[in-house]
DNA sequence: TTACAAATCGTAATGATTACGATATTATAT
DNA sequence: ATATAATATCGTAATCATTACGATTTGTAA
């Protein structure tokens, strides 16, 4: 998913691209990791000032309703990054800068079949640690 | 790990075994998966009119530390279970009554060569849906 | 049973998120 | 380009879970 795409599915929506809606989808895609409601109006006030928090978590809810973004909880805080729209897979979270990297493995085929007479709805792999920059440092 | 053991433990450490810590236990032993802080809240309501929050957040903390306790997050809501103290395993959790299945499977192994130069610090895997009771139902 | 540390209570404070009426902006048709 | 109507944003208050704290009560060990 980049700007272009989502700013298209906006509108292919109904829905308009304001100013906000464009830099709120500029700053997850430099930020290339995940990022809280927090990161985002610590970015947008400067420009912004006075942002509204309703604006903020609309506009949130929204990209995640429409797959524009994702969302996973880390230590008690939503957090937000770009969707992955391609294949099926997983992700390394960094602890430290929230930078994410694409894991292949998906443990599920292999679950399957210990799970006759349950119905699956969904499933969560993630893991946690320091990416190879942040280790360094 | 039951009462008993997590009773022996708190002792072990200068901590009461206090009424309402005993309840608490009790409610998660019998609950027999994950619950939220206001669920043990509407249990010990009735017995123990007016108990305060602070009780209620502190035990749950306390024990989540002493690993009498493992929680987890459920659509944006803490949800604690009595900790399973054996060997490592993952869990099938059921959104409908939250209770849990062990999950031998762990994808880690597999995982690991494909992140050289990264330190991993943790990780979660956990698979939603409805156990047999609940889905029958 | 006394003494004292630890636990609980009652309630206020915090922090993230949600909600809403008034105002401003965007997209579209003219 | 302009007017219009629908949508978005603002400013702020409300909500909800959780945390914090001084005053009081309770559990434990001598």
């Amino acid at each position: 998913m980049n700007i272009n795409e989502a700013i298209d599915r906006l509108k292919n929506n109904g829905y308009k691209a304001t100013k906000r809606r464009k830099e709120i989808l500029g700053f997850f895609e430099e930020a290339d990791g995940y990022r809280t409601a927090k990161d985002l109006i610590q970015h947008l006030e400067p420009a912004y000032e006075g942002i509204s928090f309703d604006t903020i978590y609309r506009n949130l809810h929204l990209y995640n309703e429409m797959e524009i973004l994702e969302t996973t909880e880390l230590n008690g805080e939503k957090h937000f990054r770009m969707n992955c729209t391609h294949h099926h897979h997983h992700h390394f979270i960094c602890n430290q800068c929230g930078k994410t990297k694409e894991i292949e493995v998906c443990p599920m085929d292999e679950v399957q079949n210990t799970l006759a007479n349950y119905e699956i709805e969904g499933h969560k792999f993630e893991i946690y640690g320091l990416c190879p920059g942040c280790k360094s440092a």
